[in-house]
DNA sequence: GTTTCCCTACCTGTCGTTAGGCAGGCAAGA
DNA sequence: TCTTGCCTGCCTAACGACAGGTAGGGAAAC
């Protein structure tokens, strides 16, 4: 095991981050959640820039892993469509709390480079996974899918957004309802 | 004209904050753009949260008045819903800004009470225009146009917070274009 | 004996905010 | 008409809190 501390820090990071953003990552408070001082944060990361981009990326790749789990576990695509929403729903129930790729979209303007880039890698995954799924459901023709996952991501992430403003998870809902019936999502 | 100066600081605290948000929002930096001092500012806006609470009213007043001038102009809803998505593409175009409402949305566990509920003010103001219109349009069924309205601020913010993410205002024209082929907006 | 991990102590910079003052305009009273 | 005094709009100077980051040491593990 390579020092626990190192996980724990970035476990807490990322709560912190999807509910206050990297510009509401501070090292004293997150020292203190886990427990050290926080100039030994440094010992795991060189600089806040650092541990925003390991962030970052630690969160699309569990995200990654967690969708194609889910692709593997049932196979079926159309049921993976409708359970997609779900780990943008389920970040809203705990705490209200954001995508942490949406909020450094927001942030975009005040981000390292590295942190950018991986905030990047996050939607990278969704829509490709989504490309593929949607094409495996025949929801869409094989060249149309990159143009719809983009769509479905990016609706998706608005609803997460608009829900967050009303804390409030049915808004999510019935978003992703209305996505639906209106044709954005297969019914 | 009662104190041109604070209009001024008005202008420049919305721009600002539609870039880095209400937590980039500095009265130093903001007095320095105006030509004034730090604490001069206070004359003006009695707390930091007043001056949020202000740009964001400020904000969907604005918006409200650029959308009714809209219908007015053309008195046509069909035309009008392809233009809608025009006012959050001029935030990308000019210096890749944010709407504003989409950033606080994303703050919103960090903005002091007065500035959340006007920045619902601006998704309030938003979705009961489209609503209108959209009935008006006969794209929907009356009892249906809030449902719709709210799906179509969500998605078009989320393709606002995509295309930022990328620098690329190209990106927010592709993503409106598929939902219109998707059905969530009318073609 | 070097490396790992965490510490104390402190640096510089920025933040929102406050106290208090100064200059000009404007209006009322002598 | 001249004075008195308040209001407006801005200033300088400073406050305490907190930010990210650094230097250097101490104890334990290999």
């Amino acid at each position: 095991m390579s020092s626990n501390v190192k996980e724990t820090i970035l476990a807490a990071a990322r709560k912190t981050a999807q509910a206050h953003g990297y510009g509401g990552l501070s090292y004293r408070d997150l020292a203190a959640e886990v427990g050290i001082k926080a100039a030994s944060i440094y010992h795991h990361f060189a600089s806040k820039a650092d541990l925003g981009a390991a962030v970052a990326r630690r969160y699309w790749e569990d995200i990654a892993a967690e969708l194609d789990a889910m692709l593997a576990e049932t196979s079926d695509p159309v049921q993976c469509l409708r359970l997609y929403p779900g780990t943008f729903r389920r970040s809203l129930e705990d705490g209200n709390r954001l995508c942490l790729c949406s909020f450094m979209s927001a942030e975009y303007a005040n981000l390292p480079e590295a942190v950018q880039r991986e905030a990047q890698g996050f939607a990278d995954v969704n829509v490709a996974w989504l490309a593929k799924v949607l094409v495996m459901a025949g929801a869409v023709k094989p060249e149309d899918g990159g143009a719809r996952a983009r769509a479905i991501f990016a609706a998706v992430s608005g609803a997460q957004l608009y829900a967050r403003s009303r804390s409030d998870v049915a808004q999510f809902d019935a978003l992703i309802e209305s996505y639906r019936t209106s044709g954005l999502l297969p019914a």
